[in-house]
DNA sequence: ACAGCTACCTTGCGTGGCCATATAGTGTCG
DNA sequence: CGACACTATATGGCCACGCAAGGTAGCTGT
């Protein structure tokens, strides 16, 4: 009740989050999916599973955010290789804008300087 | 279909994080819903309608996060203020410990720090 | 053969944001 | 008076996302 109160509260949070995290990981290099998740499990509160990257991937080919490459891999699968269009990269731009005013917002408001 | 792509996400975006910011605002005082929206409006990236705060308050007193008290209005109809009971000030403190790790990840992310 | 890692993908469920809509009290202007 | 606008609360339905669970397949070591 109250950690899953907690818990079901950050997954909400995440969302449109994750997306924005792929999206930025992709900036100046292409990654494939599986690599995605590991490196994002690095860092506090981005951990998330093969289930959540692969639909965001596939949505992002599917609105031409990115490209793909199959490339073949020494230890295992083929991989499936992303990179940004020009239409990602723009679009990762004002996303950014987007989170930059509503984090601040938020921020302005936990500090308590609501009118 | 491209500012559509941005609204969308945007959407999004807010899940849960319209949670934070009315909890927030609810931090050592007590309001009501549509002064709420009027205050929250004033931040950027924060405007909300109606439709979306009275399900957040209703969710909260059902959760046990606020309590609410009825009292007449010298201009309009009654108003329902809402304050945080102890649950929902220990709950605001712990959305607060998510948050501030989810957005020091993402900033992480986008300042081009991943491995 | 089997286990375990790499690597991809899909289905189904639960939840929240928001538009539209409904209801109602108060004040104002023609 | 009647129309409009503002204050104030509340709800139903649509849509998109996150994610657990499950499935497929290639390669390595025991």
């Amino acid at each position: 009740m109250d950690p899953d109160l907690l818990a079901n509260w950050t997954t909400q949070l995440r969302k449109g989050l994750l997306e924005l995290c792929v999206l930025s990981a992709l900036k100046g290099r292409r990654l494939y999916g599986y690599d995605i998740v590991k490196r994002l499990g690095a860092v506090g509160g981005l951990v998330m599973g093969e289930g959540t990257v692969y639909p965001i991937l596939s949505r992002f080919k599917r609105e031409g955010l990115v490209e793909t490459s199959l490339e073949e891999s020494p230890e295992g699968p083929a991989r499936k290789y992303y990179q940004l269009t020009p239409r990602g990269r723009q679009m990762l731009g004002k996303m950014l804008t987007v989170w930059a005013e509503v984090r601040d917002g938020i921020d302005h408001v936990a500090a308590e300087l609501l009118p």
